[in-house]
DNA sequence: GTCACAAGAGACCGAACGTTCTCCCCCGCA
DNA sequence: TGCGGGGGAGAACGTTCGGTCTCTTGTGAC
């Protein structure tokens, strides 16, 4: 059926085939879907697969590569606000906890994928330390821009709080586990409200 | 060689299956890794893997029931102790970052399965919910005899915070996870410390 | 002594895995 | 008008998967 023109320079079955990978990885892990799933969901043949990936790797890859495109722009965006640091925060953890309540969600794509890869030499293992390193930094920023003097430390909490969020999220009620981060963030943000610190 | 005699009623063959079994899964995952590599490092026969076990998922079971068992059995010890809640709470958070600093640490046994079994009906699935209420009662048990009024609250914060610096430890520098941990157990521990409660 | 049974050894099964291959069609472009 | 590339269709590759089979051996209980 509707064939398209094929217009686009990366190509209409590539966009599909990544997007239904991404969709089934998320939701049912790497190792437990073979390739034929996706091609056959994708619509799409084997050989256009392997056309437009070096194989299953690749695949993954990219499908990390795009996961981490969609929270670098939901950050952005909830920073983009003209608000104090300690808002911004807010608004970051917001937007998490919309995650965690949105339905289908299963986790965090990258603690997923790397319990399923726990060689750090591998490359998916270094995407996945890759994109945390970024996520460390960006709320390490914001949170010494909030005036927490150790800023390290508290920006470690405040990962250490998102991950278990998200690697509960879809283990417990989701409500609960939002409300319950949100109430800990706030206690993060109220330990050294300081705007000026108390050095 | 050391053939043993055999003794155990739940055999030798059995034991050395079990052992293997657990340290290859935990070290590397569940689907990536198959029978043939446990039977071989086991040093058993295909036959024998069979005659002890339905199959590899009970195999996995019975991994995740040993690991059940070892980490009741670790907090059980820490409690056991004579002293306050809050102390006790302190001797299994500090139980954890034993673990975290442990060489071979590779994160939360039940966290990485989950990743690996996502559906909810699964048992696989089902055998890390009941790890994890477990857990979720205990510590929320010990915060209530701790005088943390909204107990509840205080449990779900810190699970959260377990389950963050679980699933960091392999991820990040393991001091730097177990010190920030226990700092922001510290902090939950100030938040409502008041021994009578203020209700 | 013999009987039962755990365990070893290894052949074997069908299915699924990731991957490569050939063949053909269709369409844009020169 | 010819050409090339993206895509569809599907056969086939060798490997590994989880699981079942037969046969043999050792050994403790009766």
């Amino acid at each position: 059926m509707s064939r398209g023109t094929g217009s686009g320079s990366t190509s209409e079955a590539r966009a599909r085939l990544l997007g239904t990978a991404t969709r089934i990885f998320y939701a049912e892990g790497i190792h437990s879907v073979g390739v034929d799933r996706i091609i056959a969901e994708a619509q799409v043949t084997r050989a256009t697969l392997y056309r437009h990936f070096s194989g299953k790797e690749e695949l993954v890859l990219a499908y990390l590569d795009q996961a981490d495109r969609g929270i670098r722009a939901q950050v952005a965006s909830a920073q983009a606000e003209d608000a104090p640091a300690a808002d911004r925060i807010r608004a970051v953890s917001r937007s998490i906890t919309e995650g965690i309540r949105s339905p289908g969600f299963r986790g965090c794509a990258f603690l997923n994928a790397v319990a399923e890869y726990p060689d750090p030499a591998h490359p998916i293992h270094q995407a996945v330390l890759a994109h945390r390193q970024w996520f460390l930094d960006t709320v390490t920023e914001l949170l010494a821009e909030a005036g927490h003097t150790p800023a390290g430390a508290a920006g470690r909490h405040l990962v250490m709080l998102r991950d278990g969020a998200m690697a509960e999220g879809c283990l417990f009620d989701p409500e609960l586990v939002s409300e319950t981060f949100l109430q800990a963030v706030e206690g993060l943000l109220r330990a050294r409200p300081a705007s000026t610190g108390r050095k």
